[in-house]
DNA sequence: ATTGCTGCAAAGCCTTTGCAGGCGG
DNA sequence: CCGCCTGCAAAGGCTTTGCAGCAAT
């Protein structure tokens, strides 16, 4: 049946997960991840992620073509990605409640999940912006958004 | 510089797209364009939706893995998925705007888009669930949803 | 006659899968 | 020891791109 291991690749690739204050996809975790394990697999990435989605311990959520993965939240929350520098913020928006109630009563749609995405300007790239005004650039080392 | 044409595909995408009453993927839009012109080629119907993409004329949202296209909204909505058909609904949602004005007030972050997502089971398919208590199939003809 | 548009095929991403060997329990 | 896990490489979806010919203006 299933018996799950503890393997040095499983247990780093949590840790990385756990210690992130940004989201990040396989890729980032497998970058960070070969620092410490040089030779471990971009498989075994994506197969960890499965695993832990399926457990329940790690949410996947997609923003434009990108997954990302954090470990599943204790409160409720809801995303926000900066258009400029890609990278994602949290925010709690109570009235996701009251959201899911009326659906259910108005439309007789019975709502699981509900997923608010919000998508503009973090503080700092706000500054950047408005200060060179020449636009379009991106942050060096950064992915690029198109 | 960019002149735009007018061609039979062209116009064909657009209109499968007007008279579309859910969403349709890349794939659908083939799939129908070419009962009409059955040489018209799949990177066709993509040059087509980046195009109309980029003029405004049609967007594009991603759920799940998967890309769907719609013409662009007169008035603002949000996006229901049935978890078990697929099928997506539109409801409108007025507190949107409350929303993007309080992130913009606690977060900083200059709001420029909206998207709420849920997921949950639409009337019809809560009906055959929960008549065929045995779960777990799929709408005949319908992609299936992992 | 330009030059944008199309179809075809090939290449690109990201993600998943098959397989043989290795390691945890 | 058994069998789950790993790394490697290959295959799979979906989307994009290069190219030569075609067609709209």
């Amino acid at each position: 049946m299933l018996n799950r291991r503890s393997t040095e690749q499983r247990e780093l690739i949590r840790e990385i997960l756990q210690q992130a204050d940004e989201h990040l996809d396989a890729d980032n975790i497998y970058e960070q991840a070969r620092q410490r394990s040089p030779n471990i697999s971009l498989s075994t990435i994506y197969r960890n992620l499965q695993l832990f989605k399926e457990l329940g311990l790690v949410e996947e959520h997609q923003f434009g073509s990108r997954r990302y993965y954090e470990p599943a939240p204790q409160t409720e929350h809801h995303h926000l990605v900066c258009l400029s520098c890609g990278r994602g913020f949290e925010f709690k928006c109570p009235s996701t409640e009251g959201l899911k109630s009326r659906i259910n009563k108005e439309e007789g749609f019975r709502v699981i999940a509900a997923e608010v995405c919000l998508a503009g300007y973090c503080p700092a790239c706000q500054e950047r912006l408005t200060a060179t005004a020449a636009g379009n650039r991106t942050i060096p080392g950064q992915k690029e958004v198109k």
